[in-house]
DNA sequence: CAACGAAATAATGTTGACAATCGACATTTA
DNA sequence: TAAATGTCGATTGTCAACATTATTTCGTTG
């Protein structure tokens, strides 16, 4: 029976501690540049060594922590300049993939992406900035998904996460999310449409936007600061 | 029992069974699909099953090997089209290097770049294909380098390898060598000038035309087949 | 009192052993 | 005979202990 088998879902084990890191690391419950002890995580989470050791080596793969030899791994910590050039690289292999979602898009990715689309205005009409930050992040990663292509997918996920680190707010304020899910209609049609460059151009626009609010709120709070 | 191994014990011990394994498997001495066993290799090269475990995990985030759960490690097999994208992907990132580079570069690395295209010259004239190669892999080893972006750069060498996994062989015959390098001088001359947006075009371009190359040796391949 | 150095401490690196899991083969049964 | 099931062997997953390396502490010395 399915149901039996979704009951016993047993993750291995350094997959589970994967997730508890990442969770840890990406909502920001130890500050970056902190070192991960292997150890106390072991004996926090109730395992060995040895799980915890493969999943911070896993996480190093995505670029959320680093590793130096014989010292331990570190949450990283990005400059300001990592962000900027992280922004751009997303722009170009999002570009790729929204192209490639144009080109071999099914109906039900589409359907889903619009679905997605209109629940994103939704949560911008009542300025509902949670729900507006985990559908976007679902829109992200349905794009992804539909590309139909593992190795290109798993590396904008990777790029994804890895800005998060810097846990940045850059989507703060009404008018921020309705421009933002105006960019997200614009890719949304040019898919639709079928026009390759087009949706290589809006997905790309889209994170080069977002380089550039970024920008803005940082020129604002050192404005601000000084 | 004391191994020579444990003799060059400088760098630490999962890095050279890393370089080891990155070896046997870019040289084909293990075809792709093959699994590696850990416990084998682990006493083919006189160390625990750990930092061979460790050394797997770790050219696994470099796209050289796909791990299934409680069955092991196998050498990752490429299609055709999973090298493609490839292709495409490092035409975007490569174009990106370069851009930068012609931004940023320092006199030093641009020497070094047009020494190197002189040294691939030579050896294109001499129709050496083997110095060729390895010249040709340093040369693009150097803007990435010289991009200063260890992100990026990581990313970029890491797809150059793992398109080696399909071991072709595009670049065969005095002709391919000679176009191939007059590309390099193009890259070369663009960074030269300073002028981004050609660098970040001939960067891309090169990549580009490797794709059509490659296209070109499998409709070969194949009509001489059927 | 500052500076150097050696011992103590704590962390990672490595190892071999044990447990869990999967695939293959043999056995049973309808 | 063929399908289902039980058992076995091999391999990965996990663990606790040991070795090595980095850091800190503290005493000695100039």
């Amino acid at each position: 029976m399915v149901n039996d088998l979704e009951l016993k879902r047993k993750k291995p084990l350094v997959l589970e501690v994967r997730d508890e890191l990442e969770r840890m690391i990406l909502g920001g419950e130890v500050p970056a540049g902190e070192r991960l002890n292997e150890q106390t995580l072991a004996a926090l989470m109730g395992v060995s060594r040895a799980p915890v050791r493969e999943a911070a080596r896993s996480l190093e793969k995505d670029g959320l922590v680093t590793t130096v030899a014989n010292k331990g791994v570190y949450v990283r910590k990005l400059t300001l300049d990592d962000a900027l050039e992280l922004y751009e690289l997303r722009a170009m292999v999002f570009g790729y993939l929204c192209a490639r979602v144009a080109a071999t898009g099914d109906d039900q990715a589409l359907a889903d992406l619009r679905a997605s689309v209109t629940r994103m205005a939704e949560a911008a009409e009542r300025e509902d900035e949670s729900t507006y930050f985990t559908e976007n992040l679902a829109f992200h990663d349905k794009i992804a998904e539909a590309a139909d292509s593992r190795r290109v997918a798993d590396l904008y996920i990777s790029l994804c996460k890895e800005v998060r680190l810097m846990r940045l707010r850059v989507l703060s304020g009404p008018l921020a999310l309705e421009v933002s899910n105006q960019e997200h209609e614009a890719i949304v049609r040019a898919i639709e449409s079928g026009d390759i460059k087009a949706a290589s151009r809006a997905g790309s626009q889209h994170h080069l936007n977002g380089k550039q609010r970024l920008l803005g709120t940082y020129s604002r709070e050192r404005g601000a600061q000084t």
